[in-house]
DNA sequence: ATAAATGTTTTAATAGTTAAAACATATTTG
DNA sequence: CAAATATGTTTTAACTATTAAAACATTTAT
């Protein structure tokens, strides 16, 4: 048997690494597609689902863009009237911007497609999946 | 103990989610910043250490990109010599694009900075990751 | 030969991104 | 308190990447 040179190593660390992408890519694209909206933009809408509110920084800090980027993606989904900005009261510099009705409905949606029972395995999936991912950087 | 409602099915699968999408951002971080090219960039040299060599189509295909765009990568590589264009004999349409051996030489740079230890653990724990995605799609 | 198909490149228009400056408000400190 | 500094958001202008469509080259089928 052939003694693996550390260019097979690389290759199949790659081969891998492509799979993961591809996959989840296509899972992304489970959640995104049809909907027409850029999946940046679907994203936002799920994170602002699951913590009510955001300010633009702390967009732009999870997408790892800008804040003009942030604002940009707020600009177009405030036009929608998936998202309302309300500055706060105790900090007027800061914008919370969180989902308007439309926008909960629109979220919604694009759960529906799923059974609650397929919702959950997914999820238990991905825990499992969360914690492999700790043990690379180790 | 409270029954868990429909929308905190939701929340934990977009908590899982959005975990995932951090932690395979920053994976892909650790190999390409610094690395003064974008992503896709990087990521096409080492499809091509990979691969040995691709179509333009087949780049375009990999990346869900237009043939335009395929071309457009490939340019940029090219005007840096890392890659070279070559009209295959048999079907003088296609273009079989390859590393040079500069190229060949910055993927090795890519991964240099890992003991080949790391890199093998890095692989199997992926492997684990990938036969996990398997489950989701059921 | 002609028509249809395939693979790549070019082009012009568009969309997305950034860095920097501007603006507004808060906090700190001399 | 006033001035300086820090924080949060928006605007702007320049730049980059992407697309759709057309053009080009070659091959395969009729």
């Amino acid at each position: 048997m052939m003694k693996e040179t550390s260019d097979d190593v690389i290759r199949r660390l790659m081969e891998e690494m492509f799979n993961i992408q591809n996959k989840s890519k296509e899972f992304m694209q489970l959640l995104t597609h049809d909907e027409n909206l850029s999946e940046n933009l679907v994203l936002l809408l799920l994170r602002l689902k699951l913590y009510r509110h955001m300010k633009v920084t702390e967009i732009s800090e999870a997408f790892m863009l800008t804040p003009g980027a942030g604002t940009n993606m707020c600009d177009k989904l405030e036009d929608l009237d998936y998202v309302e900005r309300i500055r706060t009261k105790d900090d007027r510099r800061v914008v919370r911007v969180s989902l308007t009705k439309k926008g909960e409905e629109r979220v919604e949606g694009i759960f529906s497609k799923f059974s609650e029972e397929k919702l959950k395995r997914m999820s238990s999936v991905l825990a499992e999946i969360n914690s492999l991912f700790e043990k690379i950087a180790e």
